[in-house]
DNA sequence: GTATTATCTAAGCACTGTCAAGTTTGTTCC
DNA sequence: GGAACAAACTTGACAGTGCTTAGATAATAC
């Protein structure tokens, strides 16, 4: 039903046309009334699909973590460290070929996903991911008391180096996949399992 | 000299006005008009100053930079692996108690202080901090192909510890201090030296 | 003391997020 | 069928933003 006065699935194609704008053009050119513009739809529209510019980065940024649990769900090795590993280093991928959408999932400025009032399904997608690490965290060790630890060990390791690739120092190497994938391994098999 | 039409040292003045508002209200608060208003002077004279709003920000991360660095010089252990640990703690301490300034001196949103152009003094500040790193992981292993991988791990923990506390699902510790240690001093020990 | 330069002001453009009020469409219930 | 209702969308407006251009003022250099 084009050229109709209701759009059909506005909602979705805001979505989309933020998630295009966000791969090429970065998050700071990101408008409401751009996506709207792009939606071929009044300026206002928008905000009968969401409560507010940082309500539709709130949804953006619940796609990045599902895109991100995704990627980490495929590795199957038998032994649970080489999962471990394995996540460690599809985790550290993600966040370079798709930096826009990693830097999203873990930035409050605006839309903050962790912020008390909005952690509706976002922190439960999280803990989804949370739970992967946890669960091969309880094969690997067995002790309650230390497993916390290691998980937070295993997270801060991967996600740091993310970080670092995508938006500190070591920029210019994220373009060569092969270093990185190089530079995580490197890194996963220096956290003492 | 008060109420002259030259206010003096605008350039300094702005950026103070800059470092409060973003602690108390936040990167996305942050305005040139509003500075401008605070310092007392029209919204445009800021541009006398700095190249735009992005200019600024990059002048703000590169202080934040520096602060940062400041507070990782203070640890002076013999054993290097203790110094090493240390810093780590430090840094991620920093990054709690600072918030907001660390957030900036690792966000390229506005003004990225690791873009080609901009890369006058940031790059070098970063590399100070990143020189310490380098000579502490020097003196503990003495392989020269194996230095790097120690020195990004070792940064990597400690920056995805800080990021995770300061913008992640950690957020919740970050309030508590002594809990914060603990965890830093967990994640530092179970790095491989 | 005049010319130059750095610093600041004023006015305005194009843009943004958001609200309030009205309009169109689809649905639901008689 | 038609009336009542809610959802989706539009128009118009307000306050705020970054930034440009053009002009005013003060300190400095010669």
């Amino acid at each position: 039903m084009p050229d109709s006065y209701h759009h059909g699935d506005l909602r979705r194609t805001l979505l989309n046309e933020a998630g295009s704008v966000l791969e090429d053009q970065g998050i700071a050119a990101l408008s409401l009334r751009d996506l709207a513009r792009r939606a071929g739809v009044s300026a206002t529209a928008p905000y009968h699909h969401f409560k507010g510019k940082a309500d539709l980065v709130c949804a953006l940024s619940e796609d990045a973590l599902l895109a991100l649990d995704a990627e980490l769900a495929a590795p199957d090795h038998a032994d649970p460290r080489e999962r471990m590993r394995a996540q460690g280093v599809a985790y550290v991928l993600f966040a370079v070929e798709h930096p826009e959408r990693f830097r999203l999932a873990f930035r409050p400025d605006l839309g903050d996903p962790f912020e008390e009032q909005s952690r509706s399904k976002v922190l439960d997608d999280t803990t989804i991911a949370f739970r992967q690490l946890i669960r091969v965290v309880r094969e690997i060790e067995p002790d309650p008391d230390r497993q916390l630890g290691l998980a937070m060990t295993a997270w801060s390791a991967v996600h740091g180096l993310a970080a670092l690739l995508v938006d500190g120092p070591l920029r210019p190497v994220a373009a060569d996949r092969d270093r990185v994938r190089a530079l995580a391994e490197d890194v996963t098999r220096r956290i003492r399992l």
